[in-house]
DNA sequence: CTGAAAGCGCTTACAG
DNA sequence: CTGAAAGCGCTTACAG
């Protein structure tokens, strides 16, 4: 089996095939007009049928750049992640990049390591999307080390680094306003937890708007859980065991307010009519629950795109950003989602 | 902002700093018992002092080896194959490789492009789990130019490569023989296209089961879809219309599944009461819905680190497994599923 | 337009 | 135990 693997032409073996030298091989490779077009050509033929791969490793050694870049995610396994991780994945691609993708699945050691294997690997740049817990000032040295960072969908505050992610922030605020104007008072923020600055940003959120008609906030109502479709049972548990239990909730993410519904169906209440639920997160699955789910979009497509130009920028010499750059929050309307049941 | 960016320490650097030559820092780079343990202490203080950062591709280049491995995955956003993407990844972290997960969203020509772009990048192999409608040629080729290939979860048949994965047709044979165990003789095939492999294999499994109890195969109750969430709707419709329609169906996959439940259940069918239905790999989602889904369980899990294992045997000059390795398919019966729907 | 030489950051024999 | 030299596959001035 060993036996029919050819050591990898170079390109000494290509120009000696052509008949040239190896500068104009390098010429060649690099699609410059200096060498001519018929030895181009010759040169073509011999890569061809030495079938020629170009070495990147070499070539960035030599010209100390590299081609490639880290993606580093904190839990690949979720969708919205996922999506993240792909349209970060083609907006490097298309700009000549080859990102590397390491899921991390919230662990900051694991994270550590990853990053530590990336920067041995000389990758150009890092987006992170840190995981659960990830202190500020662990990424902010990896900066300092002149490595162009961006930070993505998790912020780091007082990082300083530059940012693309979602209105966290806002997009609660429209959440909550939307379950207000229905005539919930009492409205729970189910799942998530505390630990994660998205969680702390959506209930600020959550509490501005709250604050913004007077209604005053209950800690009571804000019942923490991992943000997996496991916790569904356990937050809607929590909610209706309260004093007075609310009819209305915005959940940490989509995932967790389709369980939150299915734990809700389950002890007879319909979501909609019974209980308002709003989720975070569209990764488009709201439309496909029965009743539909009404969420906050994020377009994880566009904020990944940014994010990867922001990187770029700052590997060719750009400056970072001024401002963190928020993706616009828009809620998506789907079913009745419980006018019906803050009449009750 | 740009001024901040030293120049990466090399050796040569903590050579200097040390007071040694650079074959002196390089032994202990690589934790030789050439060097001496007080120089060696010297040669680490320097690298502290100076953030020295090992940079793995000159020492590749040097070596003719590779440390860095590619990770080809057909669809990332799939929770299935972002489960197999990060078993591959831990075992690939843990043998000492760095893979480079790339996704492919079942794209065959981006698919070619970004293998091009690991061969550029020297990966040391490739575990891939191709596109839907790759060619076996495409990637025996590959393999014939003696970069080491591993195919995971998606076979091709014919390329002769090593192969790891699920036990396709074992699975649907078990799954269809629980559902003809019900009572059901009329059992559909719901969601997959059959220019996946893994689609014929499933379907090739539940003829057999048929077959094994003489029960005729019916070509219409094969109803092809692609496997997303959305197309539920589509297949439950098609196959209530059928002229006699089943009480039954083994779904391509636990999303097709719990899709169709969603759909059954709009049109006030109760799934497992008024109709059967078990879905084929089990990411965990059939126990959280409701009523639980019964599924044919696949251990992504083990199936990645062999995977890895098959691949880092082949780069360390191993020979190729013999045969196919196939995971356990094993029936996970959850709630009544459907033996009611076979006396209505 | 093409070739000879130097060098990117490492490792590897080979002397001392 | 340590150092000087060569070389991995490229690119980059610099001559011709």
């Amino acid at each position: 089996m060993r036996d029919t693997r050819r050591a990898r032409a170079t390109i000494v073996d290509i120009a000696a095939r052509a008949g040239v030298s190896k500068s104009t091989v390098s010429l060649v490779l690099r699609n410059s007009p200096l060498a001519r077009q018929q030895t181009a050509e010759r040169v073509r033929d011999a890569m061809r049928e030495l079938g020629y791969v170009y070495n990147r490793g070499a070539a960035n050694l030599r010209r100390a750049r590299s081609n490639v870049v880290g993606v580093v995610v904190s839990d690949i396994v979720n969708p919205f992640f996922a999506e993240l991780a792909v349209g970060l994945e083609n907006a490097f691609l298309a700009a000549g990049y080859l990102p590397i993708l390491v899921n991390t699945g919230e662990d900051r050691e694991r994270q550590a390591r990853v990053i530590q294997a990336l920067r041995e690997q000389a990758v150009a740049g890092l987006v992170v999307s840190a995981a659960d817990r990830t202190e500020a000032a662990a990424i902010k040295s990896l900066a300092a080390s002149g490595l162009p960072v961006t930070l993505a969908m998790r912020d780091l505050p007082g990082s300083g680094l530059p940012y693309v992610g979602q209105d966290n922030l806002e997009g609660a605020r429209v959440a909550t306003r939307h379950l207000l104007s229905l005539g919930h008072a009492r409205i729970a923020f189910l799942a998530g937890s505390s630990s994660i600055a998205t969680h702390r940003e959506r209930v600020d959120g959550y509490r501005r708007a709250l604050a913004e008609v007077g209604v005053a906030f209950d800690p009571s109502l804000v019942i923490e859980a991992p943000p997996m479709r496991e916790s569904g049972e356990q937050v809607v548990a929590r909610a209706l065991a309260l004093p007075a239990p609310p009819r209305a909730a915005l959940c940490f993410n989509d995932l967790t307010a389709i369980a939150a519904m299915s734990a809700l169906q389950r002890r007879g209440l319909r979501p909609g009519a019974d209980f308002a639920i709003v989720g975070f997160d569209d990764i488009e699955e709201g439309a496909h629950v029965d009743p539909p789910l009404t969420t906050v979009s994020m377009q994880t497509d566009d904020l990944a795109r940014t994010a990867a130009r922001v990187l770029v920028e700052l590997i060719e010499g750009g400056a970072p950003p001024a401002a963190p750059i928020y993706g616009v929050a828009r809620l998506v309307v789907r079913g009745s989602c419980g006018a019906a049941a803050a009449r009750r």
